[in-house]
DNA sequence: TGTTATTTGTTCGTATGTATG
DNA sequence: TCATACATACGAACAAATAAC
């Protein structure tokens, strides 16, 4: 009769996913070990295993042989989404990520407080710094501090959703697929001009300014590599987006 | 040693997955019986049955009691994404639609195909017609025909990637705690002004046009209803879009 | 260092329900 | 109706990992 495969098992998850949504067992928690809960909802070990496996594969349980089973988050795990990005291309994923960043700065730049726009500037003249002062080179790849910039941005989005599927898709294009094929379309200085340009559109709280400001930057940020030195932008579109949209602007205006 | 709670259970699952997403074991197919797969990797049945039960809840393969376990899909399926976008907030979930909107309308004007351009302007012109002649009136919700448009659109764009994320989210503003707290933001008239601008500018492969046309709309299909007659835009920002759009352009060529 | 208790990992035998012929 | 094949489900038994003493 049920159309779903078994019903204790479906039950058995229901329950556990229950009591982790509703905080019940809250997030870094022991859950009761497996005994106890068969005896707790009267099923077999067996089926308790399974849903708690499943759980365990969303990232929302990790199971500690000899030491129990805990809470690890609330919600189906971001890592999950990095796998259902696993199947797509370089192209697809480069697309969205530049969707995220555009939408980030606009977000940014409206919902910015005094904090974020602090830690964005010192994080754009840790840049600066870092060109001026070869004291400051070996402290740090310049691709972690581009990525700092990025997630500070999203920071100042308040916007948990968009942070996250963020963080997911960086997560996918550091796959060594992925990661071979790309490299970085401007040197440490046009990029370091790039965000500055946007920082001070999102400190101005110009929503539009950052929305075009990054859109520039994005295309040159990450592109493809196709061989050994020819390089394609993303998107399938001459190099420079701002020169087409200063192009689209006076189109507009005659 | 294994930092991973695991071996066996891991490399199973490993394994299954692999010869899923490798088409090794193609959609729709039935993957050999627990006996088979005992043998096979030398595990046990429970071993194979928790790792079955793992890409079950993902949505990859789907046990019918009697009769098998058949692959379904292979990537996790939309419906864990679903589930992903469940802790986040109406506002959160706009900020993300507006995003995936606007990156396809400039995809689709980049991608789009001559097939792409007659579906788009048949779903535009049933709009017109059902405007003017009330014989169409009854076929069919306007709320679904401009859904329509938007996966027209998608299609266009040519990644799947974009649109799978895309019916993720419509599915998850469907959701009744959403649904009733959302309403259109411009009536019938307007939003098939909007779409035809659209349209057109895809149509013409104009990508600036595409992006400012769909960001002004995304502002007007869909907004938040805080209390009976109060409605205020998402974003937070004031009505009109392209005013300050049209604002920010002037300032910039002065 | 070693021993013991706790908890999960894994296997296996058996019983039950369901679809197919 | 019956037989077969297959999946679900239970519970006992042992293995392995961990923590505390």
């Amino acid at each position: 009769m049920q159309t779903q495969g078994t019903e204790r098992a479906r039950n058995t998850l229901n329950f556990l996913r229950r009591q982790i949504t509703t905080g019940a067992w809250p997030v870094g928690e022991r859950i009761p070990i497996e005994p106890e809960l068969t005896e707790l909802l009267s099923v077999g070990r067996s089926t308790i295993r399974e849903a708690v496996r499943s759980l365990a594969s969303m990232g929302m349980l990790e199971t500690l042989p000899g030491r129990g089973t805990f809470v690890r988050s609330s919600t189906p795990s971001s890592a999950l989404l990095t796998q259902f990005l696993g199947a797509y291309t370089l192209e697809e994923l480069l697309s969205y990520r530049r969707a995220l960043d555009i939408e980030a700065a606009q977000q940014a730049a409206l919902n910015r407080t005094p904090d974020d726009i602090e830690a964005l500037e010192a994080a754009v003249s840790t840049e600066l710094r870092r060109r001026h002062c070869t004291a400051f080179a070996s402290e740090e790849e310049p691709a972690d501090m581009a990525g700092r910039f990025h997630y500070l941005m999203f920071d100042a989005a308040q916007n948990r959703l968009l942070a996250s599927l963020y963080a997911g898709i960086t997560d996918r294009l550091e796959a060594p697929e992925h990661r071979e094929r790309l490299t970085h379309g401007s040197d440490a200085d046009a990029m370091q001009e790039e965000h500055l340009r946007i920082f001070d559109a999102i400190k101005r709280g110009d929503f539009i300014d950052a929305v075009h400001a990054m859109a520039d930057h994005v295309d040159h940020d990450l592109v493809v590599v196709t061989s050994e030195d020819e390089i394609i932008p993303p998107l399938r579109r001459s190099a420079s987006a701002q020169a087409r949209i200063d192009e689209a602007r006076q189109r507009k205006g005659s």
